[in-house]
This record gives structure tokens, sequence and C-alpha cells, in this order.
DNA sequence: CGGGCTTTTAACACGATCTTCATAATCAGC
DNA sequence: GCTGATTATGAAGATCGTGTTAAAAGCCCG
């Protein structure tokens, strides 16, 4: 059984031995930083399991990383669990409200905290195992999201991570068009500075990997992408 | 809250009990039969929210179902869950070429087919949902923005982008005019410096593809262009 | 640091689309 | 009906968007 990674941001080192130990007691693997820029390469760095996340980093960033973790879609899907001050209410809002997943109030008890960090990372793997997360099926296109699998009139094909993303966003809403700019920021990343017909590129060797079924992805014309539907909704 | 209706069709009938317990402990209303004739009759008389469907009835025309239930328009939005046995891969992918919506396979457990149930359900409603928003109908028109598609008495209509966000435009604001300029800057671009008279090529064009309804957009001798307010010949 | 993989950029060619222009049709006022 | 102005039409050339390819730039892992 391989351990579970977690990378901890917080800026008060005493706090930050005291999780970093409990954590490591529990078995879990720990990487930690002190400021949010930081933390955030290491995120990005390490693809951990969960992040441990102090809402009131100096300069009070904790929110910004959060919005930035789950805006980015390689980190949506990290969960994060926000350590916040006591009476710091109205910041928890705002840190549920940004993505993150569960919070724990200081001063807490390492016994809490543990059973927080379990709870979420139990909370994940349910979903995985029970093929919660989505499973597009479309003109015999299968698209397994939980197992990051792709099949093609039954046969498997293997996607890049990038191509996923893009086919399985594609997917997700068919029939609705895309602008180019639109599918950047959902597929690449909220503040990626890539050229527009990139997007182009990657839409050609997924069209070359679904092969005969490559016409699922229609091209509108001085617009962007879509999904082909057949279904004719009714007026 | 109502609850949703879903037909069961599937001859082994332990099987069939095991469904039936865990969807209606979910709170869904289930109907049920055992082979597929009646199954079909079934489905067409209480016009269920979902089907579940195995694959291999006797006489293996489980597929032979779904293909009925698709291509008929009463029955075609009905999404369509598979069950298929292990193994049978070869029958999955022929059951998503028929138009199922998803499938599970046997042995399956009951976590796993609500997932998929619910799945499907939510799926469907999240269409409908957006599908309503950016829609504009006028006449027999109809102008989808979300999906950069029109059609007209109910036929689809290929329109070029510039073309698009005229009709669009005009559409929009029926019943008033517009001078070319004015949608020179809508339409074209701000800082365009194309000439006047090329708005009357597209509007032409526009015209052509609308075909019947070509006169929806009238012409203003000496100030521009507006889209028909008060309903035209119906049909 | 090197080697394989993925992502991004750059460049070209072709076709679709946009624009212009010349001409025909229409309109409004006399 | 005639006349001048305005719009519709058709066709030709200019422009733009996309598909495609190849190569550069990153990235990860050992």
């Amino acid at each position: 059984m391989q351990r579970e990674k977690i990378v901890v941001i917080e800026d008060e080192s005493d706090i930050l031995e005291l999780i970093q130990y409990n954590l490591k007691r529990e078995g879990y693997s720990v990487l930690t930083s002190t400021n949010g820029e930081e933390g955030l390469d290491l995120v990005r760095r390490e693809n951990p399991d969960l992040v441990l996340l102090d809402l009131m980093l100096p300069g009070r960033d904790g929110i910004e990383v959060c919005k930035r973790l789950k805006s980015d879609p390689v980190s949506r899907n990290i969960p994060i669990v926000m350590v916040t001050a006591k009476g710091e209410e109205s910041e928890v809002v705002l840190g549920l409200g940004v993505g993150a997943d569960d919070y724990v109030t200081k001063p807490f008890s390492p016994k809490e905290l543990m059973a927080r960090v379990n709870a979420v990372l139990r909370r994940g793997q349910l979903k995985d195992e029970q093929g919660e997360g989505e499973r597009i099926v479309r003109d015999k296109i299968v698209i397994d999201a939980a197992r990051h699998e792709v099949t093609v009139d039954g046969d498997p094909v293997t996607f890049t991570a990038t191509e996923f993303r893009l086919l399985h966003f594609l997917a997700a809403h068919p029939g609705r068009v895309f602008k180019r700019d639109q599918l950047l920021n959902r597929v690449i990343g909220e503040d990626a500075f890539v050229h527009d017909r990139n997007i182009d590129v990657h839409v050609r060797s997924i069209r070359k990997k679904l092969n005969r079924r490559r016409d699922v992805i229609e091209t509108i014309r001085g617009v962007g992408y879509r999904f082909r539907d057949r279904q004719g909704a009714p007026v």
C-alpha cells in the first residue's frame, strides 16, 4: 500500500511541526511550505493526494492559493482542507466558497485533524471505487474520467493528459460550442499564456486518435469547436 | 418532489429483484418486465424517466428493444442504461452503437448501479437546463447561440460566423431598426474599416438561407434593417 | 545530464468567407 | 411613366481561419 502524499502550507512553524508530526505518525508522506507562492509550486510539482492550507497566510493569500489550485484543471481534483483560526467564520465561508473541501479551526486536537484528513481522503477514494466519477458515453466513445480511460468502438485508446481533459470537457457539454480561449481556460488553465491555436493542434491529435469517429468533434468556423450530438432538441 | 419512474427489463428474476429492491430503496418508482416485447409496451405506456435494459434477453433481443426505443421519437429521449454480463465487450459496443446512454457490467454492486442511474438522470436534467438559456425563437426561426445553430421551420440551416452574429443581433432586438453603420459596429467590429454596403450582402445571404422566412428581415428604405416584430404567416 | 514524452510555437497551403464592385431591380416623388 | 436615389444581386478578388506538419521548448525520470 502506497502512502498518501500530503502538502501542508502553514506559516506558523510550531503549528506546522505539530501537523507534520501527526501526519507522519499516521503514515502519510508529508511535504511542507511556509508561504503561498512556494506552496503552490510544491503542489503542482508533487501532485499530492491532499492539501492542508492555512487560510491566513501572511498577506492573507490562503484563499488566493485555494482559488488558484481549484481553477487549474491539473490540481482541481486535489482535496483541500482549510486550517483557520477560531472566529474566522466568515473566512471559512469564503474558503468553502472558493472550493475547499473541509476545514478545521484552531486550536484543534491532533485527533480532530486526523479525523478530517482521513474523512476527506476516504471520501475521494469512495468516489473512485464506485465509479461515481463521470463516465460519458456518446457515439461508441466511452470516456471514463475516474479511470482516465477512453475506448473508441470498444478499443482502448490512450490520450495524453491535456488531450483527455479537452475531449472530456467537450463531451461533457455536447452540442455546445466553445471558443478557443474558453477551452484554454477550462482545459489548460485560467492564466495560461498560450496561443489560441494550440487548441487546434490538440484537437488534431484527438481526432487522429478517435480515428473513424474523428468527426464527433466539429469545427465551427470562426467560432470554435463542439462535440456533436445528434439528438435534435424539441422546440 | 416527484419520484422518478424507472422501467427495468431483465429476464433473470433474481437480478431483477435485486435491482428493483435497490431502486425502490432510493425512492424510485419501479416497473418491471421479463421480456422484450412486453417491456417495450411498458415503456411506451408509462413513459418512464429511465430504462434499465438487459442486453441479453432471451432471443438476445435487448439490442432490438434499444434500437426500437431510440428510433421512436416518443421514447427517443428516455435514457437507457444497459446491463451486460462481463466479457460481453463486443455486445457493449453494439449496445452503445444503438444509442444506449450508459452501461453496467454484471456482476455489479448495488452502489455502482445506483451511481450510474443517478448520474444518467442528473446528466439529463443538466442538459435541459442549459439548453434553454441562450435561445431566441421567433416566427419559426430558432437561434441557439450556445450551439451556434439555427433552424428554420425545424430544418437546420448553417450560417457563417458573421451571418450568424448579424442575424442573432437583429433577432435579439425585434422591431427595432438599425442603421448600417450600427450593424457594422456591433457585428463586424468597432473599428472595422469596411464599406456600409457590405451589410447588404450579408443580409442577402441570410435571407437566402432563411428561404421561406426571408422577409423576417425587413428593409427600411433610407435607414437600415430590422427583424420583423409581428407574426408573419403561421406555417 | 540525456532521452523520451508532451506541450507549444511557427509556417505553409488550401479553402471558406468576407469584401468590393458593377449591374439590375425597386422605390418614391413628380 | 420618368428620374434620381436606394437596395438587391451576382461574381471576382482579397483576406482570414483552419488543418497539417515539423520543429522547438518543457518536463519527468532515471
